[in-house]
DNA sequence: AGGCTGGGCGAAACCGCTTTCGGATTTCGC
DNA sequence: GCGAAATCCGAAAGCGGTTTCGCCCAGCCT
């Protein structure tokens, strides 16, 4: 899709003239431009004194190569994009400051710009890829967000562009990628729920197309047959990725038949679990020890719920760290099939949760 | 601070061939490169036919000029850098998904990328800005969270690049912003309890260098003076910009002489509020009934808290949206002095405010 | 002393695109 | 039917860097 641009007018854009360049530089300090590049650069075939020299000159009139030349004329792109889908509500909404934080710092470490673009449905996201890959915008990509046999992954693989995906997407090959160990972390909290007493489960499954919604469930089913759950113990509802789908949740986990009410909610998300601690409060049960919800992700605000959120909590920082470490492997020609890292996720243990030893008293409330 | 970039060894770079070029383009449809260059800027200077025909075939070879070219060749740069500080926590961390989709799309229907930049320190920050002009990276810049006095403002009004705030910063000369009217919003949530017939006040304010907090504090004053609310009636605490901060707030509004307990705390910031919420339900009150609470910012959270908080909420996308507005404006040559638009937040009413109906017996409480 | 070696640097080509300038056709006015 | 204007397009000179190539001039060896 070459965007024709045609603003109309015929009128030619007028060249603007920037601040310094390298042949000032050069002429000021008596050397030739290449010099100046040796300089800068840090080769070796060039006299100390005469860098030194040239490097002084630069500090002081603030020269900057120009990173559009830089970048063209030695036929690289530093730049590393992340294309961020902003329809499927948050995922990583609330670290979002943080994983951007650590994918600039790690990015800048290295010289590197972050570009950023945003996209709303799938179609327009392809879309984006491929033009920022022909345009030469950027040298590599980071992924989130990765669905089963994620179009992207595929796009990229086959143009040969570097990548790293921050989740798994179950795709036939291989893929440089990092993942939290969304399985565990889930069959981890059920442990924990049950080693508490726990009988009755219910989670609240995600409708999502995303490959950690579909992960977290399965860990949830694992840890209810490890745990030797009985069939009529565990309810399983599927609610969007809000806080509003939490509160629904609850809505049909309570209010249907009060036969099977659980006394344990394993949400795979914080937000949901915000959702549903308010819901479960509003029907007069006291959370923490009537109920116990659990959320996943560790959102800052999780601490400051009524009562404060049990959780597993995701290191985004260390995260975007690893992702960029990842792609400048990957950019440097290793192998990509070689990446596939995942992490565990930790249990921050607040209020939400506890043993269920007023479970008669819940059943008797309304 | 020229960077050197000494990888240690001082072997050259090699170049990496592309995809296919303007030559490759120029050749295949038997043609000069200029023209095709012509054809796909839409000047007029070219047949009809022959437009069309490099056209297609553009979009057959899925040629896409390279940026990093034709923005040399234009002497332009196609790029807006957003400086995120991440420092001071939050400010719109909550809507940091949000804001940032706004400026990437207004960006990309400019045909501009958004190059996101983080930064610690004030130091740091300052650092970068220079950085990234001297290099060349961006046409502009979009600041947010701008201080009294704000160095970066000066930084760039000095060196003469365009730039939009987000915000006011009290500067001697004028400047382009956009903000909202922090004033009015807080004064008129005051006015809006004292309808609901408050009398006893608080206010949290916060430790922020930022000028909003300043504003804020501000717009609380005039409410409190032109609802002619008594002094003694009127408390001010002062706390970081945090739910934890909120919650200290309470401490020291509720847990010390019970005299003067406020019936209605205004908070600067949701997050602050949810703190705020938590710290006093926790303390045996009905938020809502024996005290209000109110916040500032609309994060999506506010709707599930226990009770859902009442607040003024930004239109952070719109405010997006016409940021980048102003700074083509600005780019384009606008004068920046006449750009100082100021946008009124919306009184969202959840269930966090009422009538002090329950004031004595709130009293009464422990 | 002369040849060899290699460190230090300049000249020039090039990265991929834009834009000026002017040449070659057409088209048009009279 | 002829000169002038308009139209279309190619050649070439940049944009601001990097990198190859090779020159020049020590310094070292024999």
């Amino acid at each position: 899709m070459t965007s024709t641009k045609n603003n109309g007018s015929s009128r030619r854009v007028k060249r603007r003239r920037t601040g310094i360049n390298i042949n000032d530089l050069a002429e000021r300090a008596g050397v030739a431009p290449a010099t100046v590049s040796r300089a800068l650069n840090g080769y070796t075939d060039i006299a100390e004194a005469t860098r030194e020299r040239i490097l002084g000159l630069a500090v002081e009139l603030n020269y900057q190569p120009s990173s559009r030349a830089r970048q063209l004329a030695r036929g690289r792109v530093e730049t590393v994009a992340f294309v961020l889908p902003v329809n499927s509500r948050n995922t990583h909404d609330p670290f979002l400051s943080d994983f951007l934080d650590a994918l600039a710092s790690a990015l800048s470490a290295r010289d590197h710009d972050l570009l950023v673009a945003t996209v709303r449905d799938d179609e327009e996201e392809i879309e984006v890829y491929r033009r920022l890959i022909a345009a030469g915008k950027c040298a590599g990509f980071i992924v989130t967000n990765s669905r089963d046999n994620d179009p992207r992954i595929c796009l990229l693989r086959d143009l040969n562009v570097p990548f790293v995906v921050y989740g798994r997407a179950s795709s036939d090959a291989p893929y440089p990628h990092l993942d939290m160990d969304n399985e565990a972390a889930i069959a981890g909290m059920v442990d924990h729920l049950f080693a508490l007493g726990h009988q009755r489960f219910a989670y609240v499954d995600l409708e999502e197309e995303a490959t950690f919604a579909r992960l977290r469930r399965i860990g949830f089913e694992l840890g209810v047959s490890r745990n030797a759950l009985l069939d009529d113990n565990v309810a399983v509802v599927r609610v969007p990725h809000t806080s509003a789908g939490g509160q629904s949740a609850i809505a049909t986990l309570f209010d249907g038949g009060n036969s099977h009410r659980p006394t344990a909610v394993v949400c795979p998300a914080d937000v949901v679990a915000i959702g549903a601690i308010q819901a479960v409060s509003a029907r007069g049960y006291d959370v923490g020890r009537d109920v116990s919800i659990t959320g996943y992700d560790g959102v800052p605000l999780g601490a400051y719920t009524a009562p404060p959120l049990t959780t597993m909590s995701q290191p985004t920082r260390e995260i975007g760290q690893q992702l960029v470490d990842i792609l400048f492997r990957v950019m440097e020609g290793a192998d990509p099939a070689q990446f596939d890292a995942v992490m565990m996720p930790t249990l921050v243990r607040r209020s939400s949760d506890g043993s269920p030893t007023l479970v008669e008293a819940a059943r008797a409330l309304p």
